[in-house]
DNA sequence: AAAGAGATGGTCT
DNA sequence: GACCATCTCTTTT
């Protein structure tokens, strides 16, 4: 079942972020981030929840946006019945709940969001990303806590 | 209605 | 032992 939702809020993590997973260097969790961009990269948080992010530096860069939240478009069924009991606005407006409303597991480790042939892409709606972004400080994190790096748009 | 506390477990230092 | 997101329950406004 295809489901799909607008990206509406974003953190940056690089390669010299404390904060980052790849700020200690590569290692058998983080080798997507090291790789090519335009890849997948799925960590398990908590023992529980899964975190999607899409790797935008160079090869061996280390660098990647994290997917806070969307609003979801398509497949509003199949999304209410994974995330069955919460309310619309409860979706996904969270990295562990954006992923379990689109169904991304840690055996999308690594996928190509560009390629077509992958069972999750990013892709252009038409909309482009806001003129009037709300920047901020990042959340969910105990270093780097003063870089701006987060990145929301209010009007979805 | 809003804010806080506690539980949950895998990966790394 | 530190780090991370979410849900449930409780407390305070």
């Amino acid at each position: 079942m295809l489901v799909a939702g607008r990206i509406v809020e974003t953190e940056a993590y690089t390669r010299t972020d404390p904060a980052s997973h790849s700020f200690t260097g590569p290692n058998a969790r983080n080798a997507v981030m090291f790789g090519p961009p335009g890849r997948l990269y799925v960590y398990l948080s908590y023992g529980i929840h899964c975190c999607a992010n899409v790797v935008t530096g160079a090869d061996g860069d280390g660098q990647a946006v994290l997917l806070r939240a969307i609003v979801p478009t398509v497949g509003l069924d199949t999304i209410r019945s994974r995330r069955r009991g919460r309310s619309d606005r409860d979706l996904a407006n969270g990295p562990g709940k954006l992923c379990e409303a689109l169904g991304i597991g840690l055996d999308d480790d690594g996928v190509d969001v560009c390629d077509r042939r992958s069972p999750i892409r990013v892709v252009d709606d038409g909309v482009g990303p806001p003129c009037d972004p709300i920047i901020g400080t990042r959340v969910g994190i105990t270093r780097g806590v003063d870089l701006p790096w987060r990145f929301r748009s209010d009007r979805p």
